[in-house]
DNA sequence: ATCTATTAATAACA
DNA sequence: TTGTTATTAATAGAT
């Protein structure tokens, strides 16, 4: 539906992924919504974006309630799975299993985060040292990634922005002239009208910010400074 | 899309109703996966039919790991429902809970080893670096304690065996005296005993090596060189 | 963002 | 439920 096939796959291209994820998604919602409604259904969704972005849809007021309905209803249904496998014993084996399972992942946890390492010896000390170091490059290397991502985008905007500044300069300064004409014709009959605060008020604040209340407040801050570097994009 | 538009409402026939639920529901689980293969996005599904009837789409395989994602985004405390439910479902609940805990703490473990990142917003790896980054000190602090401390017990180890030793090598040169006076008394009988390889062997291991046997493997190794720098302690 | 050629979904019907 | 078909809706690619 649209001008060719298109294979179930992964789409490599970012730039396509992204508009295909945008379209696909209200698509998606306005999808959902529809079945609630005609079919009088009760439907929740949620998607994450590839950059850790949340989308959700809620036929309900309140998300919770489907979710706490989804989650009793699947108790019970695996509660029937597991019944048909040997009643209790399985479970309490399983259970005991799972908590193990939490324990030690538990500590693992707090020794990646430099917690509780009394208890491990030199070599384990020096391979949680590698292992961590390691994980550092690779978590600083692909913060890199997105941060130069967010510069270039900002950059591509900030070169729009000031291409508008230019536009909205000159359309202030022919403004200014036709003043300066009427004003020169009307200065017989009453006091010269004073032009000094319009320029004063564009002077006392950048251009940028002019922009910004056209469009959107996504480049709140200085324009050299950054956003992501007062706060975190996804908030 | 269809013979005619349908208006946005209710389906009041029940028999369209239910076909209509049926194949549209199947059209959104269908998009849902579409969505989520294409644009590499992460999707839960959940529609209860007017009869209560569960269906479910999740691109993960386990559904649980993007709800728990999701309530950790919204910030918003799940409800228990465990009250005034019987034990047995309470057990249910309980197992439910822990194997999504798992899921959860597996996801982060493997963050920790910098993997899995592109989910991650700015934020979240900027986060998962501080983390890292102290945690880092805390081991490297600890490692060195712990190298301290071997250096320590080694050295006091190294002054008790060499004293040790002191007092072997006085007891060995009396047994040779004692021998040499025995062979001068004996000297007109019997040919007489070469006394070189007791030497020998005494010369050719080192003195922290004889003594090992003694001691166990831990200090295996040169004395200069700290065992730790060869091969880890505890194996 | 907006525009279309196309494909995909589906409402009505069987 | 399942299949067919006439239509509408969604959307891929281009602008």
């Amino acid at each position: 539906m649209g001008r060719g096939r298109v294979q179930l796959k992964r789409i490599e291209n970012k730039i396509n992924r992204q508009v295909t994820f945008s379209k696909r998604r209200s698509g998606l919602l306005k999808k959902a919504h529809e079945i609630s409604v005609l079919c009088d259904a009760e439907v929740a969704l949620i998607v994450f974006s590839t950059k850790g972005k949340l989308f959700e849809y809620s036929s309900d007021p309140c998300m919770e309630r489907i979710l706490e309905r989804y989650e009793r209803y699947s108790y019970t249904e695996r509660q029937l799975v597991a019944n048909d496998q040997s009643p209790n014993e399985n479970w309490v084996l399983e259970h005991a299993k799972l908590k193990a399972r939490v324990e030690v992942l538990q500590k693992n946890q707090r020794n990646y985060m430099g917690e509780e390492l009394d208890g491990l010896s030199l070599k384990e000390l020096q391979s949680l040292e590698q292992q961590l170091d390691s994980a550092l490059k690779h978590i600083r290397s692909r913060k890199n990634q997105v941060m130069y991502e967010s510069i270039s985008a900002l950059q591509k905007k900030d070169k729009a922005l000031q291409e508008h500044n230019n536009l909205l300069a000159k359309k202030i300064k022919e403004k200014e002239k036709e003043l300066a004409q009427e004003e020169l014709q009307n200065s017989m009959e009453v006091a010269p009208i004073e032009t000094q605060p319009l320029e004063s008020m564009i002077a006392g604040r950048s251009l940028q910010e002019s922009c910004n209340e056209e469009t959107g407040a996504e480049t709140r801050g200085s324009a050299i400074l950054p956003p992501w570097m007062v706060r975190p994009i996804n908030e």
